[in-house]
RNA sequence: GCUGCUGUAGCUCAGUGGUAGAGCGCGUCAUUGGUAAUGACGAGGUCGGGAGUUCAAUUCUCCCCAGCAGCACCA
């Protein structure tokens, strides 16, 4: 037999015989090594501990010590513990597909009854049992058509259909524990013991299309966390707990930002609070922007439906548009118009008027755009997914030549306002062309590169989503995470040839002659309900001091000091601080914990001895110790405080 | 839009086939207190909307609306 070379992660090298498996291994260095053992590493790949290892390679055994192998395995062995003991519970349930996902796992189910929260209980303790059979996990490989004979045989219809989407005809691998069998591509653990019993939870049930797709059968999804300890399981459902307190819908309520209703579902009712942080955020935003070289313009809500038909929204996106018919007098037919759900084919016509010229471009067009998009119910999330949001949208027509320029000032621009905005960690993606497209390849290779230079000359990395981008033109999209880990696309930027040329826009070049520019669709924030909502989370509700709502509560000891404090609300307004007097007759202890529970950043308390001393109590949001300070003292600090980032020197 | 769950006082929630309860909040009074809840008393609800079953529905059934989780969608 051939003999080849592994190398160890301690620099030696072993002979073996050709077809060795990790588990040969484990067993010829110690028993307990094999018992531990749960999969290798074998030249970057990761290996069953049955598979056979062919070629000279290096190699790594690991233990449940090695985290990241650890989780991958136990998550995706508890993915068909719980298949099997779903079947076991109720042998008619058709088992389809069942991957790792982040922190856990999920496994998709075609059964007519749908689960209860009983049922999931009900699967855990048979998933304990399956583990406490110790079952070891056996690997085959099976030619094709056997396997499709196999799972037709077992009314598995969902298997047979998977292995025939599997292109190509190589063999396939088959996984037992116990009796339960399944297609997988491995690696799994050695055996169904393996996996913790305590450190593993189901989470949810939930709808989920086969194969994603809409038009096919709704199967059931059963979402499960697992870790290699119970640690890990009690630190992430604390996790848990914890970003259920950052959630923008339960703190809007808290704070009174704003509030939502039935009678206009997906639109937001702002309130005082929330939409001073609104208004201050637009403020902010038109600053930069005007110093960022854009002009700023304002375009109709209502819009009758030659320009949509003209756009191409009327046969692409009517479904999901306001559309308002308005029954006029002696009209001959009604007059039909659609709410806007995009700025952009306003914005041509603004540029339409007039000739343009060459020297016009780059022209940078900005609209603090109100739109309206009819979204599907299921859609909707608080204020971050609405039928009613205001973009910070903007325009730049300019030549093919001026895009990766304008991609890179762009991109800094972004980068600098998420800076600005407390903003460490976001991402950007690179969404390339989609099977349903127009424009030549040419084009499309062009405008691809174009956006990658630009990114990559602003410094930043990104991550190509293929075939995702928009019909038109491939995007860029920069990505924000909410609390509990998902993530929102705030940021955009794609480029459009097309609606230039449905809408007839054009300049006059350098040689004299009519050209069409194109169309850069770019926003920063996306809308201002969606960052909102993002900025409020990413805070846990703690703004910075220049965006708080409430910037200084100043609250009375006695009722004395009640004047004193009114003149010390009158020296911090007099320079822009948002202050407040609390002179209510309640104890200090009572306004101290409303207001920091109100998330109000600074509290000054005041008493007689701050009155004798033309002083302040100042006590900071999440501190437990105050400081005494003068009136002019803390009125310098907080005005210099309150500034925009902006507008600092 | 699809699957499942939920909807009771301003908020968070308990509860029942015989038209409802707590805590907080709110109002009044007392209290003048030193950095995360002072006390007493009081007001407040067609139990999401509609229909049905029943002597009787907030409770059971159906339809609708909205919200939540996930899926799909997000040119």
């Amino acid at each position: 037999m051939a003999q080849i070379s592994l190398t160890f992660p301690d620099g030696t090298a072993r002979e073996y015989d050709a077809g060795v498996t990790a588990a040969d291994i484990a067993a010829g260095i110690s028993n307990s090594l094999a018992k531990k053992a749960i999969s290798a590493t074998v030249n970057d790949q990761h290996y069953d501990m049955q598979w056979p290892i062919t070629e000279d390679a290096q190699i790594a055994i690991h233990t449940m010590k090695d985290t990241a192998q650890a989780e991958e395995l136990v998550r995706h062995d508890c993915a068909h513990i719980m298949a099997r003991a779903v079947q076991e519970l109720w042998p008619d349930v058709k088992v389809t597909i069942g991957p790792v996902i982040k922190d856990g796992w999920y496994y998709d189910f075609d059964r007519t009854e749908p689960f209860s929260t009983e049922d999931l209980t009900a699967i855990e303790k048979k998933m304990k049992e399956i583990i406490n059979k110790r079952d070891s996990v056996r690997t085959e490989i099976w030619e094709r058509q056997r396997a499709i004979d196999f799972y037709t045989a077992n009314d598995e219809p969902y298997k047979v259909e998977l292995i025939e989407s599997i292109p190509g005809d190589e063999p396939l691998r088959m996984y037992w524990h116990g009796d339960w069998q399944d297609l997988c591509r491995g690696p799994h653990l050695q055996h169904t013991g393996q996996v913790p019993g305590d450190a593993f939870k189901l989470m949810s049930v939930a709808g989920a299309y086969w194969r994603g797709d809409s038009d096919r059968a709704m199967l059931q999804r059963i979402y499960g966390v697992a870790f290699t300890g119970k640690d890990g399981l009690k630190k992430h459902l604390h996790m848990l707990e914890e970003a259920a307190k950052r959630d923008h819908r339960k703190l809007g309520k808290e704070m009174n930002l704003f509030h939502m209703q039935e009678e206009a579902p997906g639109m937001v009712f702002w309130h005082p609070n929330g939409w001073r942080i609104y208004t201050l955020l637009q403020d902010y935003m038109r600053r930069r922007q005007d110093k960022g070289g854009y002009v700023e313009v304002n375009t109709p809500q209502v819009v009758n439906r030659k320009l949509w038909e003209a756009s191409g929204h009327w046969d692409n996106y009517q479904e999901n548009m306001f559309i308002v018919e308005v029954d006029e007098d002696h009209a001959r037919e009604k007059a039909v118009n659609a709410l806007k759900p995009m700025n952009c084919p306003c914005h041509i016509q603004v540029f339409n008027q007039g000739l343009k010229s060459y020297r016009d471009l780059p022209l940078r067009m900005a609209e603090f755009g109100s739109c309206n998009r009819y979204e599907p119910s299921g859609a909707m999330h608080g204020i971050m997914r609405v039928r009613g949001f205001t973009q910070d949208d903007g325009h730049i027509f300019c030549t093919e030549a001026q895009v990766e320029e304008e991609t890179k000032i762009f991109v800094d621009f972004l980068a600098l306002v998420y800076k600005d905005l407390g903003f460490e960690n976001w991402s950007v993606k690179l969404s390339t062309r989609p099977e349903k497209r127009v424009g030549s390849e040419e084009s499309w290779d062009q405008a691809e590169e174009a956006l990658a230079n630009g990114i990559k000359a602003a410094g930043y990395d990104f991550e190509i989503q293929e075939g995702e981008g928009a019909f038109y033109g491939p995007k860029l999209e920069f990505v924000l995470t909410d609390a509990i880990g998902r993530d929102w696309q705030c940021g955009t930027l794609q480029i459009d040839p097309n609606l230039p040329e449905r809408l007839d826009a054009s300049y006059i070049g350098e040689d004299g002659a009519r050209h069409r520019p194109l169309m850069l669709h770019r926003a920063t924030l996306g809308s201002f309900e969606r960052f909102i909502g993002i900025l409020i989370e990413e805070h846990a509700g703690k703004l910075p001091f220049w965006l708080a709502p409430r910037q200084v509560v100043v609250a009375s000891i006695v009722t004395d000091a009640n004047d004193y404090a009114q003149e010390v609300v009158e020296a911090l307004r007099a320079v822009g601080v948002r202050a407040e007097a609390d002179i209510r007759n309640e104890k200090i202890n009572y306004k101290v914990r409303e207001h920091s529970l109100g998330k109000v950043p600074v509290i000054l308390a005041v008493g007689m001895k701050e009155v004798e001393d033309r002083t302040v109590s100042a006590r900071r949001l999440g501190s437990k110790q105050s400081q005494i300070v003068t009136i002019d003292e803390i009125v310098t600090e907080l005005r210099a405080e309150a500034l925009a980032p902006d507008l600092r020197d």
